[in-house]
DNA sequence: ACCCTATCTGCATCTCATGCGAACACGCAA
DNA sequence: TTGCGTGTTCGCATGAGATGCAGATAGGGT
């Protein structure tokens, strides 16, 4: 997504308002690389402006993904995620700490694929599902990592 | 997933019992290609054994899922979406509709990927978001496409 | 036929997300 | 600077999807 001072000057001109909870959404929001969730971002913003609302962070967050300056991914593993890189990419996911990575493949829009017949391809994603380097070494029981406190469902089985 | 005779046998020499919920879910399961929801498997059921739980429907799921006679998809379009065919394939998925469809992709277990340091790769998953056949050519607000009872969240920006 | 134990069922509970309406405030205009 | 109109924020209610729990039920080996 575009800088918080681009942003703002977009919301202007499409006649939507820049108040001071998007402002810190945009900041919070851009060069994030962690992939947060809507709670993520609430609990970041909430340090720096108590008694902003989640409803409001859910807001915004459909307003950008709308507006095409952040994309949300659902990974089967929790909530939503979102991530300000609208570029083409795809993602790893750790089915321990469920942190998700980007990654880059190449060739990934020219797939040779069979079966489909008829269907109009918008977009293509590519998930892996795995380990991630702390993960692996750290026998991860003890909440030592810092996203263990991310619950894991159905661990072991999950989609 | 194997044939509902040999899924009892399976579940016999487990210790697990064959109950007349878990046999006809393996019968409506079994050849099963539409990746039905838990739901849809419930309604189905319910027409041939009328007093059947939702309950037991997921947990019958959910069992046959760890013993990797299913696999669980969620396409971030609604409910979680089960798959009998457990080989190696990849799925197209219809953004008006919702339907699912498989599809094999040549060299998917080959990929070029940068970005994977220190992961280990348990599982990639390629989905391929659309319009199917029937969707392209009917505009299809009317109601008339089998599955167009199926909501379709945040139509136009979804993940 | 009997018993042990796995299973089924119904309800409560949980998470994640959205609908709604009153109070609020951005930002244009005077 | 002040005032106004409309877009926003916020808190609560609601909704979907899925799981926890416990009493009743029924496989299936003996």
């Amino acid at each position: 997504m575009r800088s918080p001072a681009e942003l703002s000057s977009a919301f202007r001109e499409s006649g939507l308002k820049v108040t001071p909870q998007r402002q810190l959404l945009f900041r919070l929001l851009h060069d994030n690389a962690t992939h947060p969730t809507a709670d993520a971002l609430f609990a970041a913003a909430s340090e720096q402006m108590p008694g902003i609302s989640l409803r409001t962070v859910y807001q915004t967050l459909t307003d950008l993904t709308s507006m095409g300056e952040l994309q949300s991914f659902d990974f089967g593993n929790g909530p939503a995620r979102f991530d300000p890189n609208v570029g083409s990419h795809h993602h790893v996911v750790c089915r321990s700490c469920n942190d998700v990575a980007d990654v880059y493949v190449a060739g990934a829009s020219d797939l040779d694929v069979a079966g489909l017949e008829g269907f109009t391809i918008d977009r293509s994603d590519i998930v892996f599902h795995g380990l991630c380097a702390r993960c692996s070494t750290t026998q991860d029981v003890t909440g030592s990592h810092p996203n263990s406190n991310i619950p894991s469902p159905t661990t072991g089985a999950m989609s």
